[in-house]
DNA sequence: AAACATCAGGCAAACGTTTGTGTGATCTGT
DNA sequence: ACAGATCACACAAACGTTTGCCTGATGTTT
């Protein structure tokens, strides 16, 4: 059995020449002759000789490896965002290592040690959402390590990040729902450290402006994403005075618990009230209640995006990166409709 | 600035000893004196030394990085497995290096590679719906990278897997539909290279013979999985003659389409035709038409138990693991009912 | 007090690769 | 034919950590 591992040396030592020359020969260096260099190939192709990684990444200070930090991944929203990672990552060499914070700051805290400690070239983050301190993510510039948030977006000065445009898809949303007639429009928010629940706000704030109709903040409320709030926020929003004939909801999921919380109180969806969402999520097309329309929020291009800006963060050397000039990638959402109204 | 890196070498020469003494103090080796020890170790604390992950990898050999291999992440079934491997992996100091191969062979075996170059430690697969060749899994015994298979389990001997034991499950499907009266009973299987598809068949056919009755094969049919295939495999089923007044679907994914194409047969769910599927995920509480009873197939254990598994192989050394004893762990299904019949 | 055990720590090699520098040998132009 | 350029390769250091072995100083036993 020859199960010794094939290394730079053991080339070497065969072809009586040194270690360099073999690494370079490998590389095809100028600086080696075209008989060595062949001789060298053939020899570790004939060896099947792997460059041992782990030395090299050890040697180049790099691992080529990005950390992707997110809430969980059984959310399609990200699992297709981190899909979109991991191709555009793998068509460059990259590998990916992957974190759930499960929504939870404390996790999320111990998960970017982690890739710290493991080296990882850059982070990729999509924060908790009670994530409410930034510190763990500010250490990593002293590490010259690069963070490229997407969608969940901190509340930081100074950071990259690609993020849907909210403001835009709630007014959509908005739009879309006054032209069916509905009034009384309410919303479902997020919790409020979250910049996209902030957006959604400006963007429902912006439609009314523009439709002249004055604001009443009690048809806005923010729930925590818990099943539990949603259902009592839900059942709030239905028992106000002004009480709304639709509901834009956070995202899919919200919707799913604020469609059960309408049915508990006996309403007929789609009739006395109605629904619109985010993320436009496949459970839609199979569920018993979709949402009239959805704002699609292209996850997957999300992530793409957000691996692209690593990259180039990547390729650029420290001092390029210190003249602060920051990514900020705003995608434009698309309102999908669902009805044939 | 102190923007230096400190290293073992630099608290070594701030302590004027050798850096292999700082390195025992650190890990309370019990040959340095509790003197040298707590210096060393408060100089470390206080310039927040960290060690150099990747050089103890190189030195050590050893990378405490396992890689996942599966399908896809935007399946909740694997979503959650990966789930149940990273808590297990997180506890136990490890780290989950993450690969999805779309169902694709070809790029199975690239990303087989890439782990490999990255030196993880071991290997946790579900194979591709299309794999049917194994070498690039065989390979990996060469260089000591142990394998753990769950669920997508390859036709292969010797190999380390969990799973669940789909015969069972099916024996449960088969008896809950005969007790609710339906005399034929229909299934969309999936590709007979996967293991799960021919425990499938194994568990109809013994509970056919249990009841005494005769064996139809053309109510069982393979499909690869795709919609359209889908499609004309149920088409197929609703048009024999023996027709089926029950379709047990090979997961809830493919009966989200089994339903779709019977709809478009104009009958109707529940009445002409029932269904019964496998994995019970999520989507099947907000399904239009979920399934009479799902085959809970514990996603997250499975990849619990597969993280267990490697973490014992990781342990034993070398020529323990030689001596040919592989796991195979079968978990039990549990069939749950989604209606009050 | 001699013999020996234990303690506390240093030395140096090793893991595999890359890369700056040095150096003979061949080649080019005149 | 000779200075200088170019070629083809070797040497050695470096990355940070761990670990087997060695040694000089105490401590213990008789």
């Amino acid at each position: 059995m020859d199960n010794k591992i094939i290394t730079i040396k053991e080339i070497a030592s065969r072809l009586n020449i040194s270690p360099s020359t073999v690494s370079r020969a490998l590389h095809d260096h100028k600086s080696i002759g075209l008989r060595t260099r062949t001789n060298v190939q053939k020899l570790a192709k004939e060896l099947n000789y792997e460059p041992n990684q782990t030395a090299i990444f050890f040697q180049q200070r790099k691992t080529f490896t990005i950390g992707v930090l997110l809430p969980e991944l059984s959310e399609a929203f990200f699992s297709s965002a981190i899909s979109g990672i991991e191709d555009c990552a793998s068509k460059n060499k990259y590998t990916v290592l992957m974190g759930q914070s499960h929504d939870d700051a404390e996790r999320e805290k111990q998960l970017v040690e982690t890739m710290k400690s493991h080296r990882v070239d850059g982070l990729i983050v999509s924060i908790a959402k009670n994530t409410i301190t930034y510190e763990h993510f500010e250490a990593l510039s002293k590490y010259d390590i690069p963070v490229v948030f997407f969608d969940r977006i901190p509340n930081m000065a100074n950071i990259h990040y690609v993020a849907c445009n909210m403001a835009s898809g709630t007014t959509q949303a908005f739009n879309f729902l006054r032209k069916l007639g509905h009034k009384s429009i309410g919303m479902i928010n997020g919790p409020m450290n979250l910049l996209a629940s902030k957006e959604r706000v400006e963007g429902y704030r912006n439609a009314l402006t523009k439709a002249r109709l004055k604001y009443d903040p009690s048809l806005i409320m923010s729930c925590d994403l818990s099943t539990e709030s949603i259902y009592r926020v839900t059942e709030k929003l239905l028992s106000l005075k002004n009480k709304p004939t639709a509901i834009i909801a956070f995202n899919d999921y919200v919707l799913l618990d604020a469609v059960q919380a309408a049915k508990n109180l006996k309403l007929k969806i789609n009739k006395d009230i109605s629904f619109v969402s985010y993320a436009n999520l496949p459970i839609s097309n199979y569920s018993a209640y979709p949402p009239l329309a959805s704002v699609e929020q292209f996850s997957y291009q999300q992530g793409q995006k957000a691996m692209e800006i690593m990259l180039d963060l990547l390729s650029k050397n420290k001092t390029e990166n210190e003249n602060h000039t920051f990514y900020k990638i705003i995608l434009e959402p698309q309102l999908v409709i669902h009805t044939d109204l």
